[in-house]
RNA sequence: GCCCAGGUAGCUCAGUUGGUAGAGCAGGGGACUGAAAAUCCCCGUGUCGGCGGUUCAAUUCCGUCCCUGGGCA
């Protein structure tokens, strides 16, 4: 049994609503025992809360549950897509969102089950009103920006929403693209459209369980143990049949999710 | 036994034409609203393998010993 130390806030207190249950926690916490023990007990159904599961035949790097354990406690938002794509914070939420809707229409409680923590916090203090990406234009700011240098594009970011900028590090590229990407999008500065939107938190009684370890170097030492394991077990093998199957590149957020990028960058 | 290449931060290594050394990764702290396991910011004193010698000064040059890898016997 996990090391870790339980630490639980905000219990329920809105009985009218219905109830869900969200256990987060950092790789190799023991999130999942927890959940099947859970599971066991209780009507809940498991959704999982992790950017990097909803990827198709990545099992080995990202720590899938194998299939007998599927089978027996079936996890929601897994295998949703393949490499070549790329999931996003709000499609998580409404993904979510609709998973619960049903499970709880059928009498059962929701049980979100995760380490992704920018996930939960859509979940729990929902999303600003704000456009969604455009694939196209970003590889547009990405080509200006490989001309011309972050700093430079932040400077540009700075003329039409200051505000933005100066939270901003001017070498922070992805964030810098992203407001970027909006005013193009919008014609407005990012700062305003998250002043003026209210962001709706979904109506549910929330349980917020965290799985904190006891101490981190135990952590460690599981989590490179699991390392281990996951290359005993193909992770190798499994890149390589990736790449020989889809057209990849280590830009892409599947081949960014960590043992994936180190692993290829160790094959090349 | 001999020859060669190495022994520098937790790991992989760079470097000092002699003035007590710095990158990446790991680790710690922090930021964060459609890529989040991402992106980004801040944090680097370690008998520079041991012992001698030369020198005002050695991690750097010399000697010797130990250890590791490779080659030859």
């Amino acid at each position: 049994m996990p090391s870790a130390c339980v630490v639980a806030f905000a219990a329920m207190n809105s009985p009218r609503l219905p109830p869900a249950i969200l256990i987060m926690g950092p790789t190799a916490s023991g999130k999942t025992a927890v959940a099947m023990a859970l599971a066991d007990r209780f009507p809940v159904e498991l959704i999982s809360v992790d950017s990097a599961q909803v990827f198709r035949e990545m099992d080995v790097g990202t720590a899938k549950p194998d299939r007998a354990t599927l089978a027996r406690y079936p996890h929601r938002l897994i295998d949703l897509i393949s490499p070549e794509e790329s999931y996003s914070t709000a499609r998580f939420r409404s993904d979510a969102l609709a998973a619960m809707a049903e499970i709880s229409a059928a009498g059962k409680v929701p049980l979100l089950v995760g380490g992704t923590m920018l996930y939960f916090r859509s979940l729990l203090h929902g999303l600003a009103d704000l456009p969604q990406a455009d694939t196209a234009l970003r590889a547009e700011i990405d080509a200006e920006a490989a001309a011309l240098g972050w700093p430079a594009m932040h400077a540009k970011l700075a003329h039409f929403d200051p505000s933005t900028a100066a939270r901003l590090h001017p070498t922070d590229s992805q964030r810098l693209q992203r407001a970027l990407e909006i005013y193009r999008l919008t014609g407005r500065p990012m700062s305003e459209l998250l002043a003026e939107s209210e962001q709706l938190k979904p109506a549910y009684d929330f349980l917020s369980i965290g799985l904190l370890p006891g101490e981190r170097a135990v952590l460690h030492e599981r989590i490179a143990r699991r390392f281990d394991e996951m290359l005993l077990a193909g992770l190798d093998e499994e890149i390589q049949g990736l790449r020989a199957r889809y057209t990849l590149s280590l830009n892409l957020p599947s081949m960014r999710c960590v043992g994936y990028r180190q692993t290829w960058e160790a094959l090349e």
